[in-house]
DNA sequence: TTGCCTTTGAAGCAT
DNA sequence: ATGCTTCAAAGGCAA
């Protein structure tokens, strides 16, 4: 029943294809995944590459016969993954818990929807074999860094070990921690060093500095990193260290506070004070939140990460940040990224992240609500976790941080730079696309997941789920031309912008900047901006608790927007 | 060496 | 209240 969307209908068009693959389809879609995926790549990649070479051919050849190394050991990855799936199909794999990771931070929740449902969704499932395969890969064991702990020995048998590139399921809990993690971060003891986000060098906050973002004792809040934090960290990145011990113990205490948040917010401190037994991990390690630029920066070498961050004396640059770099929570779109990213790139040679991403965004859309729905809840508690981790913190304080974005060309670039950029032309690929995931994918989803978090957020656990059938046909109606809920705010991004003009100039669309197939065909042309019809957020908020009618009536709304206005492509001026 | 590209979502800011 | 902007991850690529 949750899934209508079964019956889904018309509308499920689009989002039918997805769903009928990933439910049962899953094993196919592995399958079909595969080639699919790599047509999705390679249009994307073709087109991202750029219409210099388009050949088919040349994209196959680069596909396989180029054995790069990296390529080798995808290659594995791609065995493993496929004998993963073999397993899965006999049910072994499911028995795992969906998300290794969750369990410690939803571990209060034992209740928690993720993790409470033996029963995967889907997605669930999808999830799983792609991590699964990954963290078998042998292959990859090499890639991580020696010094991490044997896969076993961190995790019972959660192979921690991935590919590089591969980030562990649960990393995103643990998100936060990434680049902290990187080689160069200071050993644990060290933890209340804060590298300087432009030398890198660590050095001592002040008190003051760290109250706020760290309520707790600096100590404390090493303890607080997420566990998982971890594992991630190596698996993204190879080189910084794990600390052998420092692991599990971290993760308990963690995984009460996370979840467990208010409820246990007075036990978390009971846990985060204590003493870390080997330093590291335990208190040391700084919240992974917290991000040092420079660290991230830090090559990964060999050194051993310990040694490093010591090095440097700390020359404190306090100067303009003393904070350290908190970074953002992930938000669902991401923490699916991340787990989803190692799939899609075992999947094919493609490893620019720009393609991937595309291709991510398809799936996502392409993902029914459910699934949605779980991103959108981990998010949500992950949220809940930053809050709790650092309460004061706001996502402005990193405003200005990231470089600039393109938006600080925007103004410099003219239509010439358009050209330039235009690099990329989503508009390009979008018939490419067609196979590709989603068609729905811009449109449905853009509803279903801006409801679902809400719903999550309503209630946690029950709603998703509740959520999600509801929201299922109502996406359905909403599909298609849809694409447009897209995240308009992209007219905002520059690049979006930019490169949008340029495509449609080029493809000519200003004019006609539905050119883009809606349906199925195109998936979201990156290009057009697309006004956005209605704030959902603003419908959420205020229609939280009735569901359905609420859904319908964004829905209606929607699409009444869509349809009176369907794309209405923003040429963004550059400012 | 640095920033762009690309995706969606969340949050903040501006109007 | 609405819309726009920035940032989050990630990794190849370009300047």
């Amino acid at each position: 029943m949750p899934q209508l969307n079964g019956g889904g209908g018309d509308d499920l068009g689009a989002n039918d294809e997805m769903i009928s693959f990933k439910d049962e389809g899953e094993q196919e879609e592995k399958i079909s995944e595969n080639v699919s995926a790599e047509r999705d790549l390679d249009d994307v990649k073709s087109s991202l590459v750029n219409e210099s070479e388009s050949s088919s051919d040349s994209e196959q050849a680069e596909r396989r016969p180029q054995t790069r190394p990296d390529t080798e050991s995808y290659e594995k990855a791609r065995d493993y993954f496929s004998e993963a799936l073999r397993r899965q199909q006999d049910g072994g794999f499911f028995k795992s818990p969906h998300y290794p990771g969750y369990p410690f931070l939803m571990i209060p929740d034992l209740t928690n929807p993720y993790l409470s449902n033996g029963s995967l969704s889907p997605s669930a499932r999808t999830y799983l074999q792609m991590k699964w395969p990954l963290l078998d890969v042998p292959g990859s064991a090499g890639l991580k860094d020696s010094r991490s702990p044997t896969p076993g020995h961190l995790s019972n048998k959660v192979p921690v070990v991935q590919h590089a590139h591969h980030v562990h399921p649960l990393t995103p809990l643990i998100t936060y921690s990434n680049e902290h993690f990187s080689p160069g971060t200071p050993p644990s003891h060290l933890s209340p060093e804060i590298l300087d986000p432009k030398t890198g060098i660590p050095r001592t906050p002040h008190p003051s500095e760290l109250s706020p973002y760290y309520p707790l004792s600096p100590g404390a809040v090493g303890s607080i990193a997420h566990p998982l934090g971890w594992l991630m960290q190596q698996q993204g990145q190879p080189m910084y260290s794990i600390p052998p011990g420092g692991f599990r113990h971290p993760y308990p205490a963690l995984a009460m506070n996370a979840s467990m948040s208010s409820l246990v917010s007075s036990r978390f401190s009971p846990h985060m004070v204590t003493p870390p037994p080997h330093g590291l991990h335990q208190t040391g390690i700084p919240h992974p939140a917290i991000v040092s630029p420079a660290i991230k920066q830090e090559p990964s070498g060999d050194m051993s990460p310990s040694m490093h961050a010591r090095k440097s004396p700390v020359p404190p640059k306090k100067e303009e940040d003393k904070r350290p770099h908190i970074k953002k929570p992930l938000n669902a779109f991401m923490l699916y990224m991340k787990e989803m990213r190692a799939k899609v790139v075992a999947e094919c040679t493609l490893k620019e992240s720009a393609a991937i991403n595309q291709i991510l965004g398809r799936r996502w859309h392409s993902l029914s609500r459910e699934e949605q729905a779980k991103y959108y809840e981990l998010a949500r508690k992950e949220r809940q976790l930053h809050s709790q981790l650092y309460p004061g913190w706001s996502a402005r304080d990193n405003y200005g941080k990231r470089k600039k974005r393109k938006r600080d060309n925007k103004p410099d670039s003219k239509p010439e730079d358009f050209s330039i950029r235009s690099k990329k032309q989503c508009v390009q690929y979008l018939p490419s696309e067609k196979m590709c995931d989603s068609p729905a994918s811009s449109h449905g989803s853009m509803l279903d997941s801006p409801a679902t978090p809400s719903a999550a957020l309503a209630s946690p656990a029950a709603p998703a789920a509740t959520h999600s059938e509801q929201a299922q046909p109502l996406s359905l109606t909403t599909k298609p031309e849809g694409r447009m809920h897209h995240h308009f705010s992209l007219a905002g991004k520059a690049s979006g912008s930019t490169s949008s003009s340029s495509s449609s100039s080029s493809s000519s669309s200003s004019s006609q900047p539905i050119s883009i197939p809606i349906g199925t065909s195109g998936s979201q042309p990156t290009t057009p901006i697309l006004t956005r019809p209605i704030p959902f957020a603003s419908l959420h908020h205020s229609m939280l608790s009735p569901p359905s009618p609420f859904h319908q009536a964004a829905l209606h709304s929607h699409h009444a927007l869509f349809q009176s206005q369907p794309l209405s492509l923003v040429t963004k001026p550059t400012e």
